[in-house]
DNA sequence: GTTATATTCATCCATATGGTTGAATATAAC
DNA sequence: GTTATATTCAACCATATGGATGAATATAAC
């Protein structure tokens, strides 16, 4: 079983590349080649190849073998989870500033 | 300026790291010296401060000097940024997944 | 002023990362 | 069967990363 912290861990970091981020928004058009992955981001096969590899460790795409030719589909899977983890901190995050915000009001009132 | 693809960058990065991200979760208490944050991650002082210099250039925190020591805050940021990224990109995801299975079911049942 | 405490800085180290290249593999086209 | 195409594999390279250690800095305590 992989860890609720190892899927974070693989998720952000997948996210953390912009070539990688590209390659996701370019899936969003619907499946592609590696060939056709690869042509705008000006990088070898080979390069475009490890990148998927790591996408896919972070369960964000999946490879179907299709001929010769590899088919790559964006998987939702553990987006979910970084999804959650941020919106949850975000909103927290957020709240407790408020939070802290109208407290510090509250007491410079009461002050003044 | 630092650009938005920066932005992500630095973001996602800054939240790869499973230290870093306890560090964010224990600053959720409320504001905190480097030595009370390091000291149950079990690192060095000079391991902390580190992080932290990589999560205030993600813009998720940022220290106050307060004599001789430092306090860390929370900051929400540059988070919502890497928030709205996933945001958007999970609900199109999710919804063009959900077209596809609905195009196909509807393929399906006009061929059946 | 001297000493103790909190933090950072400068190295240094092992490993990970993103990239390349050329060989290997698998399948399609002829 | 031979050749061409699509992709991966195996080195290899330069740089980044996460960590440690010991010296430096700044401030508090005495």
């Amino acid at each position: 079983m992989v860890e609720y912290n190892e899927i974070l861990n693989q998720t952000f970091r997948a996210l953390a590349d912009p070539t990688r981020r590209a390659m996701l928004e370019a899936l969003r058009h619907g499946p592609k080649t590696i060939g056709a992955l690869s042509e705008p981001l000006d990088i070898t096969f080979a390069a475009t190849s490890k990148h998927l590899g790591i996408l896919e460790d972070a369960d964000l795409i999946h490879r179907e073998k299709r001929g010769r030719e590899r088919i790559c589909h964006l998987q939702p899977g553990h987006l979910q989870r970084a999804r959650a983890w941020l919106e949850a901190h975000a909103a927290f995050w957020t709240s407790a500033l408020d939070d802290l915000e109208a407290a510090l009001k509250e007491e410079d009132e009461s002050h003044g």
